[in-house]
RNA sequence: GGGGUGUUAGCUCAGCUGGUAGAGCACCGGACUUUUAAUCCGUUGGUCGCGCGUUCGAUCCGCGCACACCCUACCA
């Protein structure tokens, strides 16, 4: 018996047995899984048309339906009963009654729907009406058991709140929860909304490798796996952005990528070792156009979800109306802290010892722009709550962006951060084909001297690059992120399908 | 990786400063042809996450482990 096999028998118990017995039964009756019954009709667009119907007016109107869906709430009082079935739109009652359905074909039929349990899957036809007390119901005339369910479902009223059984068994918590269904339709209609923002701006969508021989595009760890034939170690991608830039070399000027990302790191509410970003690049523009870009975007994902610019997150606002925030890291230390001077933070030596006054590691190489980036990683990043752009990051954290044309030290690239979080980080590209192989070259001498996150040394994008790409602007947009804001998720796993569990 | 909290019936939850457990829903049997988490009557269901220890006795105390959630670290 495998581990599998051994679960499934421990998990068995006297209901799913009695539901064991039950389809036992149906089995010697006939087809227990039929599968030719076509729903015509659905539960929401119903509600739509004849809510508001009278009970006369809609008896008059003899309107009849055909349904499926899925039984949740099942009443019998005797020869008659109302069910309560869900489909994908959401539920609908039936009006179910011994005289109304039993035939001379099926004698039968009304007391083996009294055997039909909660969660299984039926079709019925009939005529829409309105109870005694307004609510719309079909009364039925046809019923057919198209699934037996074997597993009874959570408490009908109180539903499913633990936790790891809505991650581990996210059909169950589908089944039952209108939220989570309503979350992971929004996601959907986001990226979708998305898609159809790129367009409108002629962004090309593309896909490009998952599998790469040298992970590249961000500083993080990658997941190895190894190719057979080929007898290589390959790498799931961490970003997509070199392989980006390469179609920006090969001629097409605005693609986009919607896909997931793999980072070998820890988990955390912000954190799944897969996640999807959206990255997209525009030739001929600069760091500057893309916040303009990302912030019209952003704007339209938050209308999209919510229908607003004013968006509640864990009971706070958030404020998409007014023109993102723009402050320099600098910056935005002294207008979260005000314990510095602004010539104090242009010094190494005293950034350094703020950092160590907190209580922070001080790294020995950094420069004054990493050491101020951590700074305000310290003081600032958790209390940019409504959208704000970062600018001016050091070069020496930035191996991918263009340095600044004033200052050498700090490159045209920021981060979006909203509700405490980075949302999106974007730049003008470096597309200095010698001066990006000196930055792998930096990047390269840090991964010996023990940095495990710092990048390889990329020689066919250097090639690339050298063949000559336009200036060109870069983003990416922490997809999962942005889907927990505008639907006031407090954890990725809310919006993920399916989360990256440790085993059973 | 470090810290905190949690794990009791299929589900939602009580309970016990140590004497081997209860409710509601679901299930099973019965009554009921306009119910609304239907109602009424009667049942069934648990190695109280796992292991070790302390104790005459552990669901409860201690230690360890597993898993989850939160915080923290790394990062998006």
């Amino acid at each position: 018996m495998t581990d599998k096999e051994e679960m499934n028998v421990q998990d068995e118990n006297s209901i799913i047995a009695e539901r064991r017995s039950k389809l036992a039964e149906i089995r010697s009756l006939g087809h227990a899984f039929p599968n030719n019954f076509t729903p015509e009709d659905f539960a929401k667009k119903l509600h739509a048309l004849y809510e508001n119907d009278e009970k006369a007016d809609l008896e008059q109107k003899n309107i009849h339906v055909v349904v499926a869906g899925r039984m949740m709430l099942k009443r019998v009082m005797g020869k008659a009963s109302f069910a309560t079935i869900q489909d994908k739109s959401g539920r609908i009652q039936l009006y179910v009654a011994r005289d109304n359905i039993n035939s001379d074909k099926n004698p039968e039929l009304y007391s083996q729907f009294k055997k039909w349990d909660l969660g299984d899957i039926l079709g019925a036809k009939g005529k829409l009406f309105k109870t005694n007390t307004g609510e719309l119901t079909i009364e039925v005339s046809e019923i057919i058991l198209l699934t037996k369910s074997l597993r009874p479902l959570p408490e009908k009223f109180h539903g499913l709140s633990d936790q790891e059984i809505k991650y581990r068994q996210r059909y169950v918590d589908l089944i039952v929860s209108e939220d989570t269904r309503e979350t992971f339709l929004k996601r959907s209609k986001i990226i979708s909304g998305i898609r159809d923002f790129m367009r409108e701006y002629e962004f090309l969508e593309v896909e490009t490798p998952m599998l790469h021989p040298i992970p590249g595009g961000a500083s993080a760890r990658p997941f190895m796996t190894h190719h057979n034939a080929l007898d290589m170690d390959m790498f799931l991608r961490i970003a997509p952005e070199l392989y980006l830039k390469r179609l920006v070399v090969g001629g097409f000027d605005r693609v986009f990528e919607i896909n997931r990302n793999f980072r070998n790191e820890g988990l955390s509410v912000r954190h799944n070792p897969e996640f999807t970003m959206m990255e997209f690049y525009a030739a001929y523009t600069d760091y500057q156009w893309l916040m303009d870009f990302t912030e019209e975007c952003i704007k339209k994902v938050a209308i999209d979800a919510t229908g607003d610019l004013k968006v509640t997150y864990q009971a706070k606002l958030i404020d998409f109306s007014k023109p993102f925030d723009r402050l320099t890291l600098v910056e935005a230390i002294l207008k979260y802290s005000d314990k510095y001077k602004k010539d104090e933070l242009e010094d190494l030596a005293s950034v350094k010892s703020a950092i160590k006054k907190l209580g922070g590691e001080v790294v020995e190489h950094a420069g004054l722009g990493a050491s101020q980036l951590m700074l305000f990683e310290m003081v600032a990043e958790e209390h940019l709550w409504n959208p704000t752009y970062i600018v001016d990051y050091p070069v020496e954290v930035s191996p991918l962006a263009r340095a600044s044309s004033d200052n050498k030290e700090i490159t045209e690239r920021f981060e979006l951060f909203i509700a405490g979080r980075e949302i999106a980080n974007g730049f003008s590209e470096l597309n200095d084909a010698e001066d990006q192989a000196q930055r792998f070259k930096a990047q390269v001498a840090a991964k010996e001297a023990g940095d495990e996150e710092a990048m390889y040394y990329d020689a066919d994008f250097i090639r690339a690059l050298e063949y000559g790409m336009p200036p060109t602007g870069g983003c990416g947009i922490g997809i999962d992120r942005l889907v927990m804001l505008v639907t006031d998720k407090p954890s990725i796993r809310d919006v993920i399908f399916f989360p990256h569990m440790r085993p059973e």
